[in-house]
RNA sequence: GGAGGGGUUCCCGAGUGGUCAAAGGGAGCAGACUGUAAAUCUGCCGGCGAAGCCUUCAGAGGUUCAAAUCCUCUCCCCUCCA
């Protein structure tokens, strides 16, 4: 392939390439790049905002380059680099290898296995002895730490620094060293660390990776990056009718980033939904349902894709029940009389956490037992096997007796 | 080593003796509406068969008729000076 074509594919969708003209240089020698990207040993859980960077990497595959994960394994055992006040857990090497192996089970949805290389950088640096660290550490100056924006806002703002923290730049960086990285993909926020690798690459006499940095993707609140602790995310391990419902649950806003970044509709047709939503020709809902479908086509296929889509219309448009509705056994002991009063009865589907919520629930009339809307507390109510519970529009449980 | 500021219900954050299950915001949930689990508006948002009672404001004691609020000790966090 021309090196225009893939500098063309390369370049979709990243929000800054630094080193355009090596990468060029790269390209042209012909051979296949080593791809670097670092992962974080503590958060198997690969959600959408992770596969914007894991699709750049696919991407990369697809043109003959190699991946390299980085599982930071030793990093995630020193500390929390975030400034933030609770410690990170020390993992075990159990708890590490356990990991690892989830993000490879789900990171290989999207990328080819056998173009990939997994290494921990453990290997490295557990050997490594506290001179050996303080050489390292002589590579960087306070000065240009505090470069980073991070560091600066704190350092002004009174905050604490730990010392450590300047670790974490020096160890990405010199991974970047150990592998010989071409080139390191990350989102806007690693931005330093990335550089810090050039830096280090060059101190230890090697061509400095190209780094190349994708947006972070907001999440479903359409405030913050999409990130676990916020809730506001979407995994690609869930349920297809999870991933189609939490999609139409966004900000209509999100919608053309979503397609830009998550899909892999041409840039044309991207044009066209920008277009057609400014000019209120598209309709919201119409396109939100086809990223939900994209999406779940992904990470599923497109027989779910359409399934999610149908069991949707259903339940929230027709306001009737899905197919699947979890089950909830009851004891026969637990009745009087075959009845059970309503408030035990709605806390025993475990749809509500307590008998209060139960009864908040009831009383805001938002419970349904076999399509009957019941909004009175002093009630029991009659239990049959099969009974249906519906709490608002999305909680379910079918009774099952015994 | 010295001086000071803090730890409040999921999160942020008010509250300096009773009117505090604790303002306000966020998140979450529900209802209405709609064009979707968007947006908007409204309500709920510790537990108990609900009467009143019980458990909560870092932890342990204490003062008081009464404590998130006052005192003592302990633990933890932060800042400044050295």
């Amino acid at each position: 392939m021309e090196i225009n074509e893939q500098l063309e594919i390369i370049k979709r969708g990243v929000s800054d390439l630094i080193g355009e003209e090596e990468l060029v240089k790269k390209l042209k020698e012909g051979r296949p790049l080593k791809i670097k990207l670092g992962l974080d040993p503590t958060a198997p859980d690969i959600h959408l905002g992770h596969t914007v960077v894991l699709q750049k990497l696919k991407q990369f595959q697809d043109l003959g380059h190699e991946i390299y994960l980085l599982i930071g394994d030793f990093t995630g055992r020193i500390g929390d680099p975030t400034g933030k006040l609770k410690a990170r857990v020390q993992l075990t090497e159990e708890e590490v290898k356990e990991n690892a192996r989830t993000y490879k089970e789900q990171i290989f949805k999207i990328l080819d296995q056998d173009k990939t290389t997994v290494v921990f950088n453990n290997d490295w640096f557990c050997n490594m002895s506290f001179s050996d660290a303080i050489q390292l550490s002589s590579n960087y100056t306070v000065a240009r730490m505090l470069e980073r924006e991070d560091f600066s806002k704190r350092y002004q703002n009174n905050q604490p620094i730990s010392i450590h923290e300047f670790f974490y730049p020096i160890l990405q960086g010199y991974d970047s060293v150990a592998i010989e990285a071409d080139v390191e993909l990350g989102g806007t926020d690693q931005r330093f660390n990335l550089l810090a690798g050039r830096n280090l690459q060059k101190e230890y006499g090697q061509n400095p990776q190209v780094v190349i940095m994708m947006p972070l993707l907001e999440g479903l609140d359409g405030v913050d990056k999409m990130s676990k602790s916020k809730g506001n995310y979407i995994g690609i391990d869930e349920e297809a009718s999870e991933i189609f419902g939490k999609t139409m649950s966004m900000p209509d806003e999100l919608i053309t980033r979503y397609f830009e970044l998550l899909t892999d509709i041409t840039m044309e047709e991207l044009e066209n939904i920008k277009e057609g939503l400014e000019q209120g020709q598209l309709h919201p809902m119409k396109l939100k349902k086809r990223l939900a479908r994209e999406i779940v086509t992904k990470y599923y296929n497109e027989e779910e894709a359409v399934k999610a889509q149908s069991q949707f219309e259903k339940v929230f448009k027709k306001g009737d029940l899905p197919d699947d509705i979890p089950e909830v056994e009851i004891s026969k002991d637990n009745l009087e009389d075959g009845k059970m009063w309503i408030v035990n009865l709605v806390a025993a589907t475990g749809l509500v956490d307590s008998n209060s919520q139960g009864r908040r629930m009831i009383k805001q009339g938002a419970v349904k037992i076999d399509d009957q809307k019941q909004d009175k507390v002093n009630l029991d109510i009659e239990v049959t096997d099969g009974m249906v519970i519906r709490i608002g529009k999305r909680r379910f449980a079918k009774i099952i007796l015994n």
